[in-house]
DNA sequence: ACTGGCACTCGGCTCCTGAGAGTGCCAAGT
DNA sequence: ACTTGGCACTCTCAGGAGCCGAGTGCCAGT
């Protein structure tokens, strides 16, 4: 059924597409691609691919413009990643390297995204699966009322309140605070939490322990990872000129933190590619989302790509998330 | 120059224009607003009206619409800002009566804001010049650094790295943490900056100590307001259809914090109006800027406001925009 | 299996025209 | 002195005709 030259033609259509945004047809392509076959010729294959569902045509007498299903196999098959120039790299390693915590890394990450894919940049705050405890902390606000701090080896600050009965002493809340911060130094969250859950069970009388405890790990449970940044929302003016209708429910969707996570949730350590109606929000199945995990090998922290549209520079977006993520990652696992 | 009738007919002209989007004619303007003379003398006065600049036409024979100018008259004199109703009140107070933290109350206020002007809203973190610290904590991550936290009497949490020297032993991060932590507390940002000059100046044998000073100092230096967050960044596809062509600017305007900043820092605690052009930025030329300060009266904290089509519905946008800033400032005092 | 040729389709461009909205101005009325 | 009706004028917009050209599908020939 498809034999080279047709993947070729789809290939051809595909580049031409993404650079003109204009159907593309017969005769402009054995021009400008060296097909050394009759315009004809390329007709039959067009027309079997659009049969097959690769290709469409936006009316008749038209050119051919790629489906969704199209792009799909073009990104499959159709296409290398080509590493990034040595100027590129070497733009993306000065950039993050001045960054100076973990809060500069990732705003550093998504503008650097941005910049260099021209679409929007997405990117999840990263997480160690482990990160350890290094210190909670335990300061009174009110009579009534604590706030309870958790430090991670990584540097990451959590707070929650914790509701006190008002007779409390200020003695022993610090006692309080001191003895949990020893029980769960050094260990991960889940081993935190069943060394809380022990720590209570042995001291009923206790009231400001169980209050404490409860807030602690209400916040390990808290996913820490659902925190996302967003950047380069202005680039979806460039998205092209077909896509002013669709693009209020696209910034929406930007904005809803859930949907964004879903979005990235699915990606794998390499670049994963969701075309047009492969997305499962609505808002963005006029778009295309590059993802990518990034961290350690074998132990992805967290998730970062590019939203644009399906007509989108499929290999050069892909490289550039691809190296976006190994350098992020390498510079965490350094810092 | 401008009698009572010539500001009547711009007012409606306004009206209308940003009911309708379209340039609005004389007859059309007596027959939708009982002016109770004939087309001609409106058309008299219209011409005036353009002779000084507040309105214009896009065209020969198509009516009149307003210049900044004119929206500028519009909002100083022919406006009232009427008062909310009573069910817009109460879902203004219970969306943000539910609000957990700090983080809470600006994310639910940003939020609110874009939902009831449907607009582009802009929350500045609050900061409160009588905040005083609760408490500050050293904690030693690897041998040669130290994270360093405050705590703000307003739960607000601020962080720091300090570099240490490597031989320093843990007993004497703690010490010194203490110590420092028993200077300063409950003191004000600047009370706190004198009393620890004159803590390193006592103490010229140690060396932890002078170095946690150097970062809290450079903390409390730090100015807090710096914050800022964008929500409703969707709405700027309903800015109209005109608008397309300015859009990429003004998305791109609200990713710089500076620029943000900047529009908010001239908000007194009223109501600010910034009409098109009278925007310093040129990103944000063809938009309006609505302003507020909030918080306690004779003491603001912050500015929060909206960003949206010159073509807006002032005195409805301004009604919101002041209801939202006294309730966040009022919520802001209890809490 | 490829190619050249050919008829056909259809969107886009231009030109034209008429309708309609709106204006500016003027002379007459109050 | 202000207001008004009338009128000529301008200019946009919508619709229709007609042409062009790009592109297609199909077929017969190599």
């Amino acid at each position: 059924m498809l034999d080279e030259r047709k993947l070729a033609v789809l290939r051809a259509i595909i580049t031409d597409y993404v650079e003109n945004s204009e159907p593309v047809g017969s005769k402009a392509l054995v021009e400008r691609y060296r097909l050394d076959v009759s315009p004809a010729t390329i007709r039959n294959d067009m027309a079997s691919l659009e049969e097959e569902g690769y290709l469409t045509q936006p009316h008749t007498s038209a050119g051919r413009i790629p489906t969704d299903k199209g792009y799909r196999l073009f990104v499959d098959r159709l296409t290398t990643v080509k590493p990034l120039s040595q100027p590129e790299k070497r733009a993306i390693s000065t950039f993050l390297g001045g960054a100076a915590d973990l809060d500069d890394v990732v705003s550093r990450t998504v503008r650097l995204l941005a910049q260099i894919t021209q679409q929007v940049a997405i990117v999840q705050y990263p997480i160690v699966s482990t990160a350890v405890i290094r210190h909670i902390d335990v300061i009174r606000l009110h009579p009534d009322r604590a706030l309870l701090l958790l430090v991670t080896s990584t540097g990451r600050i959590t707070q929650a309140h914790v509701e006190l009965p008002v007779e409390t002493r200020d003695e022993d809340v610090e006692s309080t605070a001191v003895r949990i911060g020893a029980a769960v130094r050094n260990l991960t969250s889940a081993q935190a939490v069943r060394t809380l859950n022990e720590l209570v069970r042995d001291s009923d009388t206790d009231t400001v322990l169980p209050a404490v405890v409860n807030a602690l790990t209400a916040l390990l449970a808290t996913d820490p990872t659902t925190r996302v940044v967003v950047g380069g929302v202005q680039n979806v003016a460039r998205f092209g000129d077909d896509f002013h209708a669709a693009m209020e429910p696209v910034l929406e969707a930007l904005e809803e933190q859930v949907v964004l996570l879903r979005l990235l949730g699915e990606a794998r350590n390499d670049v994963t590619v969701r075309i047009g109606h492969e997305n499962e929000h609505v808002g963005l199945q006029s778009t295309s989302v590059v993802a990518s995990g990034y961290g350690m090998p074998d132990d992805v922290w967290a998730t970062l790509g590019v939203v644009g549209p399906t007509r989108m520079n499929y290999p050069s977006t892909m490289a550039s998330v691809r190296a976006v993520a190994r350098y992020v990652g390498r510079f965490l696992a350094e810092g």
